[in-house]
DNA sequence: CAACTGTATATTGGATCCAAAATTACCGTG
DNA sequence: CACGGTAATTTTGGATCCAATATACAGTTG
């Protein structure tokens, strides 16, 4: 039986969703009263939320000075795609002798609501559905410690993430890339899966590499 | 000027502290109200260290039954250590060819601090400095997402820490092997370097093997 | 005697209140 | 007008209180 969410992972929902809705942009201030009133909670659950956001470098704390949406520079988004490419390599690679019926199909599953998404242009709905797409290609690796360092790497730069996807071009491009990764989990082959992996990142980074904010960041 | 440590930066000190001592042990349940009162603080910064140490899983967490020492399973410490071989790796390549004379006097500093514990045989003192050691010589590598992943994986198997190095013979080896890295880096030999590493995180992993609790776990 | 139900207790989750720190606004001074 | 210092305000940090949930136990019933 599924237990009710607590206030806290309520909280966390809502401010994940904020961060890639786009409605907290990176180096926005958190301000604790504020948000809290918003979603008719005290400020105890949103602190524990933060932390926990915090931890996975979703926003920065600064003691006395309070959170804000972690921004990345250049140096970080590249970063973030060099230990995806290491990590997920290390998981595709244990993932594609391990496939069972069910996981094949959890894989064509998401990539058709990948597909629908893309189609009619809910861009939210698609970066939910993209998500679950690869993690269930790299789940079967059996590595639980490997998955969830690579979803905070994935998390990590959901607030830069939907810009990518407003653009048609990039919505039929992933569909297409999917299909590939789809075709290498099928035949088994491990260096096609890692192949099709890389090149999709890749062209994922070179497009975001026009999304990033160069101001120098003040610090009095 | 250094900052006065927050109390929930003092908890989560202590908790650490407590954990690689083995006052708390993996499978403990932490008692919010025991252990705030121990360390005379509210709950309330004791419940947000708490977050940290499970985002870095050194704790578990489940709703209404509180946060316990996180436990290892031998596939857990495995996968671990494999994570770090591919991200020690990674950061010893790059960071070989980068290193100034006041990082390379880090990473000799360190390693005399750890001589200087492994001889009193102050096992905790020679954690810490072990640490710092290992840190000074990954830390120019410029990734910082890449030393926080790797520091959480070390904080990982820090319950488990302390009864390798209660060992005299195991305590001489680290040192040695110490010296084949500082050797290789002082030649700036990538290769060696990370060959170095790798053959002394085997040692470590083999020795912890036995140390493991391989007890089932009741989930009622 | 096992299984179930209701109740008491312990423990965590969340709200409110107060204290501490930082930011801002305001002034006087040069 | 710029600058420095100080008071007022805002915001966060922490403590306490109350509510909600889970656990333990007793009693009941088949």
């Amino acid at each position: 039986m599924p237990r009710p969410p607590t206030t806290q992972e309520f909280v966390l929902d809502e401010l994940r969703k904020a961060i890639v809705a786009g409605r907290l942009r990176p180096r926005d201030p958190i301000r604790q009263d504020t948000i809290a009133h918003r979603l008719g909670v005290s400020r105890v659950p949103l602190r524990e939320a933060l932390k926990t956001l915090e931890a996975e470098g979703q926003v920065v704390y600064r003691p006395h000075r309070g959170y804000s949406v972690a921004e990345m520079s250049l140096a970080d988004l590249l970063e973030v795609y060099r230990l995806r490419e290491l990590l997920e390599s290390e998981a595709a690679e244990a993932a594609v002798q391990r496939f069972t019926d069910a996981e094949l199909t959890r894989v064509t599953d998401a990539q058709h609501d990948v597909e629908e998404a893309a189609r009619t242009g809910d861009v939210i709905a698609m970066i939910a559905a993209n998500r679950r797409f690869h993690f269930a290609v790299l789940e079967p690796c059996g590595m639980p410690r490997l998955l969830r360092i690579v979803g905070t790497l994935w998390d990590a730069t959901d607030a830069y993430r939907a810009v990518y996807y407003n653009s048609e071009v990039n919505r039929v491009r992933v569909c297409h890339e999917h299909e590939a990764i789809v075709g290498a989990v099928r035949r088994r082959d491990a260096a096609e899966l890692t192949a099709a992996l890389t090149a999709h990142r890749q062209h994922t980074v070179e497009s975001l590499e026009g999304t990033i904010d160069t101001r120098e960041e003040t610090d009095p």
